[in-house]
RNA sequence: GGGUGAUUAGCUCAGUUGGUUAGAGCAUCUCGUUUACACCGAGAGGGUCGGGGGUUCGAAUCCCUCAUCACCCACCA
């Protein structure tokens, strides 16, 4: 027997030469693996393909990122043990917003603005950030004991793939589905950029909501200070007390002076709602804005991306919004035209990184058209091309494909991948420019200028299943698209799922991937979320180091059923790493008691042995349905019990006499049988538990040089 | 205002098409140093499966209803 049993498991000493093993034997590349594993009967390899959700190169590691590596390498090392060519790419996400937020807070900090620096120097500053902090997550990825092929490892803003995601953009665009449109967009006035409507986040408030008297109606309304942009009234047609009003001009009196407005109906209005009458600020309000559209009203501006009020407010110019609402309500209280002030509680769309309320801001943006193109996505889950696990996300993907407004892809920041574009400086015209050939007006001839914008992130990350198997022409696009998994937090079922299946099949014409397996959140012992401001958030790179990798893989997968949150307790953790080394200890029991024995020979077993061996065989049956089900809680659960409470108390047990027996026929059958089942075991329990099973299994007689990771299941 | 999930032992959670005395880990208590392991073993206590109705020979599981909690979505000013 191997001396390094002599003492008890110590994870630290064995995981990252064992990694280094695994890397150094290229098999983490499928392209390597050897034939013999995974040629089928008919000679055509099988192949099992996930994407990694990118990590955002802008942090470490944290537990959430620990569960999906977890469940990911799980089903990796499983069907590449089964013999199909396993493949799990990895990468990284610049994460555009999210990165600049983060490199915004740091460049706060040392007192500097990134409104003061040049964007291409900003540009380089992020990317020697995020190129650093990948290669942290990059190697804590690795202490995770990620099997991804690291040959394959993309990162969002490698050349080519920019440049693939700039195409997608012209194709788009060609094919009428990128469009410039004018409208009001969700505004940040801190981070100065327009957001998507994913990127908002509402937050219920109360407001005043002051009731005007507003020329011969009374309007209601939580923005008198947007007074100055109002262009209509707009009433309900069935409104008995107002449609007399309706297609005539009326004048209205504000500090500023008087203005005249048209009265328009339209059904929208909700003639229970304030007085049933409403003003109307096509600027300044996604729903005024939809109004002035229907019915050909103009628009005026009276907020600049600053969140002040400009020149066309007259004395209020230069005042922030809040300032100029006292300021206006003032005004026009002392002119006796507030009738009165009620208590308004409703939910504010809000900045999801700064919680400053959105601006809605009339730009020039690019936008993408949804409605067909979530009809396509809609139309293959409905075909059930898609399995969603847990199957309830089926009903929220739809919903939400059912429900989309056309998609924002313009972000006002440099860190990102720029929109290859030109605008007119002369008209309103745009126009996509991939190769910078673009240098006068295509509409009048005018001169043009570079859109400085990048895309939202999303945009490219949507592409992700089909940029790092290098679509459209690489041979692993062609023999792992579509992907077997996507697996990812159930918080990306409408951010970031929806948009994989649009492009997939917009470009591949072929679904990304056939299944989507959604985690939950990963919260405290308690079961309360993690976050900094509590204090309790947990660090797995320490778990790692307290209790080693295989207990926090265990940990985080025990119990943890597929779209539910989990509660990861370190007393749990602590309890896999005593079962690390239990496998220890009781392999190295029977070692212990087989010493030098030849197995060559089958023994002549008793009863009690072929059903010990049964219940083996039954135990890889059940492990191996549950995986295939992805019920991996349930196979992790499976496995540790009957390891434990099974073959050692039980089944190790029993079997001590025999082997101190003279009977060497059945001594020998009692070694046999022990010997199987621990050889079995460690296959069984490997995809959980990679380190402490390669450190055995690589010590058995007669191993040496052997990889547990490509035996066969 | 809509939607989803949850409610099972002191705590955190399993329980896969309804099927014997409802499970695990941790915690608690008792005993135990026996050719692996005290990061151990043997055993014990502890639950009217949120409440109420219903379907069924049989319900933690299916249906209805109520309650509480959590999360998500939402442009009635």
């Amino acid at each position: 027997m191997n001396e390094i049993f002599n003492k008890p498991y110590e994870a630290k000493e064995f995981e990252q030469d064992i990694y280094k093993r695994w890397e150094e034997s290229g098999f983490f590349n499928p392209d390597n693996l050897p034939e013999s594993l995974t040629r089928t009967s008919d000679l055509v390899s099988r192949t099992f393909c996930i994407i990694m959700p990118p990590p955002n190169a802008n942090g470490h590691l944290h537990a959430g990122h620990a569960l999906f590596i977890t469940v990911e390498d799980i089903m990796t090392r499983y069907k590449r043990m089964q013999g199909y060519k396993a493949l799990w790419v990895p990468g990284a996400d610049h994460a555009g917003f999210e990165t600049q937020v983060v490199y915004e807070k740091k460049l706060e900090k040392e007192g500097r603005s990134r409104f003061k620096m040049d964007p291409q120097e900003l540009f380089d500053e992020i990317m020697a950030f995020t190129l650093e902090n990948k290669k942290h997550m990059e190697e804590e990825v690795k202490r995770m004991g990620a099997s991804c092929d690291w040959s394959r490892e993309r990162f969002t803003l490698d050349p080519d793939i920019v440049k693939e995601v700039q195409k997608t953009f012209v194709k788009m665009h060609n094919d009428g589905l990128a469009y410039r449109g004018l409208r009001t967009v969700n505004w940040c006035t801190k981070h100065q950029t327009s957001l998507s409507d994913v990127e908002t986040e509402s937050v219920e408030k109360t407001d005043k909501l002051y009731y005007i008297k507003y020329g011969p109606f009374v309007v209601a309304t939580v923005r008198p200070e947007t007074i100055f942009g109002d262009v209509a009234i707009a009433v309900n047609p069935e409104d008995s007390r107002y449609k007399q009003y309706i297609g005539q001009e009326v004048e209205i009196e504000n500090p500023n002076g008087k203005l005249t407005v048209k009265v328009i109906g339209d059904e929208s209005v909700d003639i229970e709602f304030g007085t049933g009458a409403l003003k109307v600020t096509p600027a300044h309000d996604n729903n005024d804005f939809a109004l002035a559209q229907k019915h050909g009203l103009e628009h005026v501006i009276v907020i600049d991306q600053f969140g002040k009020l400009n020149e066309k407010a007259g004395k209020y110019a230069g005042m922030k919004i809040a300032e100029a609402r006292t300021k206006v309500v003032e005004d026009l209280q002392a002119m006796g035209l507030i009738e009165k002030i009620e208590d308004y509680t409703h939910a504010v769309p809000t900045c999801y990184k700064c919680g400053t309320t959105i601006e809605p801001r009339l730009l020039p943006q690019w936008f993408v058209k949804m409605a067909p193109l979530a009809e396509m996505a809609a139309k293959a889950v409905d075909e059930g091309k898609i399995e969603f696990i847990p199957d309830n996300y089926r009903k929220i993907f739809l919903y939400w494909m059912n429900n989309t407004i056309d998609w924002n892809i313009s972000r006002q920041i440099v860190w990102g991948i720029p929109i290859p574009a030109k605008l007119c400086n002369d008209c309103d015209a745009a126009f996509p420019d991939l190769y910078d050939e673009v240098h006068v007006c295509e509409e009048c001839g005018g001169a043009v200028r570079k859109d400085t914008d990048t895309f939202d992130t999303w945009f490219s990350s949507g592409q992700w299943p089909l940029l790092t198997l290098n679509y459209p022409d690489g041979k692993d696009f062609k023999q792992f698209y579509p992907t077997d998994v996507m697996e990812t937090g159930r918080d990306l079922i409408f951010k970031w799922v929806p948009r994989m299946v649009i492009f997939g099949l917009y470009l591949a014409k072929e679904i990304p991937f056939k299944t989507v397996y959604m985690h939950g959140l990963v919260n405290d012992a308690k079961g309360k979320k993690m976050s900094k401001s509590k204090g309790n958030v947990v660090n797995p790179i320490e778990l790692i180091d307290k209790f080693g990798t295989d207990a926090l893989r265990m940990g985080l997968v025990v119990g943890n059923t597929p779209g539910n949150d989990a509660a990861l307790a370190e007393n749990k953790i602590k309890g896999y790493r005593n079962f690390a080394n239990k496998i220890w200890q009781a392999t190295r029991f029977v070692l212990m008691n087989s010493d030098g024995v030849d197995f060559s020979q089958v023994p002549e077993l008793t009863g009690r042995d072929k059903e010990v061996l049964a219940e083996c065989a039954a135990m890889k049956g059940q492990i191996t349905k549950e995986l295939d089900d992805f019920m991996i809680h349930l196979a992790a659960e499976n496995i540790y019990h009957y390891f434990w409470h099974t073959f050692a108390d039980k089944i190790i047990e029993e079997n001590k006499d025999r082997l101190k027996s003279d009977n060497e026929a059945d001594k020998y059958a009692a070694q046999y049988v022990l010997n199987e089942i621990v050889r079995a075991s460690l296959k069984l329990l490997h995809p959980f538990m990679p380190f402490v099973t390669e450190t055995i299994y690589g010590n058995l007689p007669g191993n040496d040089g052997k990889m547990l990771m490509v035996e066969p299941w």
